[in-house]
DNA sequence: TTACAGAGGGTACTGAGTGCCATAGTCTCT
DNA sequence: AGAGACTATGGCACTCAGTACCCTCTGTAA
């Protein structure tokens, strides 16, 4: 039942686009009761990507499962996870690649869903780097570029129309960002100097009427050297004003 | 307007929550038609955003302005302009973060906003490191990483409650993507364009000797009221030093 | 047979977002 | 001053996604 709905959801999204298809048009279509549909796909956008919960949790599982010894090598096998299931319907993903560049809420969709993946991938990183120091930060960013390689090599994919493998362009890019990520860097961690808190005002803006037009106007500010930026910002946005 | 509706819904989403709140509700508060929200805002969540469209096209604008020499540090710094404006307004922005937190709908609209974010500087990264070979996919993965660090910062500063100054740790973050991706040394400040603008220069700073220790020296400076908050930073940078 | 459970269907409602038109203020040209 | 145009705003009606509530049907166990 959810395969029907999902096929004639997908079918008349082809056909008509997402926008101009009625969640009455769907159910119609399939020969379901419209609270039907809401049963099985909490939202209009969810019909589309049927597959990614069943994927997030293989990933999930697999990660649980994956040594310890190369985490970063571990959330790379992980992304191909999600590359595999592409792969697995390579029609079906093409013509949803093209829906999805053309609807903005499809686009958000999405962008929801790989964040999710992106951040089961991080947390992996960060259970294996600690969570302390630079351990999350690390986790965070890695995850990101992982995510931002994987899909580049399937969007390259996308494009060519869903010929030949994946796998070699993904591979690449993953590559890469194990070049510049995977070897344990010496961190040169500096520790920021911090910076002494003022407790005076550090900046004195004075608003000054210039030419006799409104948008001539001249601001002079007056600040202490070694003001910290964001406060120095703050009280020149509150005086240039927003415009 | 705009304002006065953008305020009376953040007061209402902090009262009642977001779902709870309905536009006709910050349309009564507003003492203004429901049909003028949808003119200011497209959706109902974009009223808790009111300040990215601007940040965003500041963005382009300082990419637009870079020196090509560095595109990593250039994109870095375009990554400090959002912290910027996250922390011009601290309690705002704590306020904001919160609320995000809790409702999911806001949370994907975020991930939307910076994935804007993430196009514009993986944009510029492609433009200098050129579309073919790996240009586009070391691109995407340094913006990636970059936004990652960048949001890395920006969250524990949130988390903290709006305390101290975010740049420390942004700029550490940033230092880390660094050093896996951009070229070896540079400071971030020192890359810093130094003046300009011969025509119209838009601030001038003053170094004024104060004291006799370099501590307590002061700077004045002048900008014109209307001057791209971007432009105004630099200059500021250059004048009150970078630490 | 009744009791029950669970899957699906139907109806009415809320609320976001849009299209269309009316009205008021402002600017410009003559 | 007055006609015309342009812009900002309000009002109204409509579509449609999503939800709450209740109904029907079917199969199973006692």
């Amino acid at each position: 039942m959810r395969e029907v709905l999902a096929q004639a959801a997908f079918q008349l999204f082809l056909e008509r686009g997402f926008e101009r298809t009625t969640v009455d048009d769907i159910v119609a279509r399939a020969g379901v009761g419209r609270r039907s549909f809401f049963r099985y796909f909490p939202s209009k956008e969810d019909a589309v990507f049927p597959d990614h919960e069943r994927c997030l949790a293989e990933m999930t599982e697999f990660l649980a499962a994956a040594d310890d010894s190369d985490p970063v090598g571990a959330v790379s096998d992980a992304a191909r996870i999600v590359l595999r299931m592409y792969a697995a319907n390579p029609e079906f993903s093409v013509q949803r690649y093209r829906l999805t560049r053309e609807v903005p809420g499809l686009r958000t969709y999405e962008l929801s869903v790989v964040r999710r993946y992106e951040q089961t991938l991080a947390g992996h990183l960060r259970s294996r780097f600690g969570e302390d120091g630079d351990g999350a930060l690390r986790a965070e960013v890695i995850a990101a570029s992982v995510v931002a390689a994987h899909n580049n090599g399937l969007r390259l994919w996308l494009r060519s129309g869903g010929e030949g493998d994946p796998e070699v362009a993904v591979d690449h890019a993953l590559a890469l960002v194990r070049e510049a990520w995977g070897r344990p860097a010496a961190s040169t961690a500096s520790t920021a100097p911090a910076v002494p808190e003022a407790s005076t005002a550090p900046v004195v803006p004075f608003a000054v009427s210039g030419g006799g037009d409104g948008d001539g106007e001249v601001v002079v500010m007056v600040a202490r050297k070694g003001t910290p930026m964001w406060r120095v910002v703050q009280q020149i946005e509150a005086a240039v004003g927003e415009n």
